[in-house]
DNA sequence: GCACTATATCCGGCTAAGCGGATTCTGTCA
DNA sequence: TGACAGAATCCGCTTAGCCGGATATAGTGC
């Protein structure tokens, strides 16, 4: 670990939107479409973001058929780590946050019953 | 505490320059010359990366004469608390830092006997 | 007031990074 | 194979941010 890793995963933390999909990403693996939709932007907006992400090891992908699936990934380093619980304990009290999370909830809700 | 707040909280981390200032600034006050002597880097560049840094409540300045101190400042939201562990815990594990408060040290010793 | 020091701010130039529509690539299914 | 869906990448555009020399401002001491 040097400080260019570090400054790696603080810019990626830098972002409202990153910090928007990584606390929707604390529910558990999503599509790409799913994030489109509870976020309400454009497919481009979302896949940029989520290759930033990827890059500075926030998150992993997963494919299932058409669908990218991408979850949160436990880092190698101690530091991210602490970041991580800091995360995922202060990023749920936000406003914007808990309006996501409800509304990926709904969204979600919706579409179970196909799937199901 | 919104989620805009919490954006400028970590865009201020998200530099590797304000991250080795911000470690110096654990040591205690340091003027803006002393930066300068210790990172090696022109006047016009710490002085921005302090303005961001108090922009972003990280920091405080204060007059002292003819020179400015900086010095850390305890944020109001716990997550700045919480950050603020961790930089403390980590940033003193870099490379890049440690040589920082060796450099440091020495410049210090070398000022204190013309002002003791 | 005048020289001098310390710091803040301005400026021009450059790169990173954001945006979203358009295009390309990959996989599905008939 | 062809039509389609999901996602990645390209593109042109715009803004933010970095750099460091130059200039402006604030304080010191004579």
């Amino acid at each position: 670990m040097d400080i260019e890793n570090m400054e790696t995963l603080l810019k990626a933390l830098s972002e409202r939107t990153r910090l928007r999909i990584l606390a929707l990403l604390t529910q558990g693996e999503l599509r790409v479409c799913d994030l489109m939709a509870t976020l309400n932007m454009p497919q481009s907006t979302v896949s940029r973001h989520l290759a930033y992400l990827k890059n500075a090891h926030w998150i992993k992908a997963r494919r299932k058929g058409a669908w990218m699936y991408y979850h949160l990934k436990k880092g190698e380093y101690p530091l991210q780590h602490k970041l991580w619980d800091m995360l995922d304990r202060y990023l749920h009290q936000l406003p914007e946050v808990r309006r996501d999370l409800h509304t990926l909830r709904s969204y979600l809700a919706k579409q179970l019953p196909s799937s199901a």
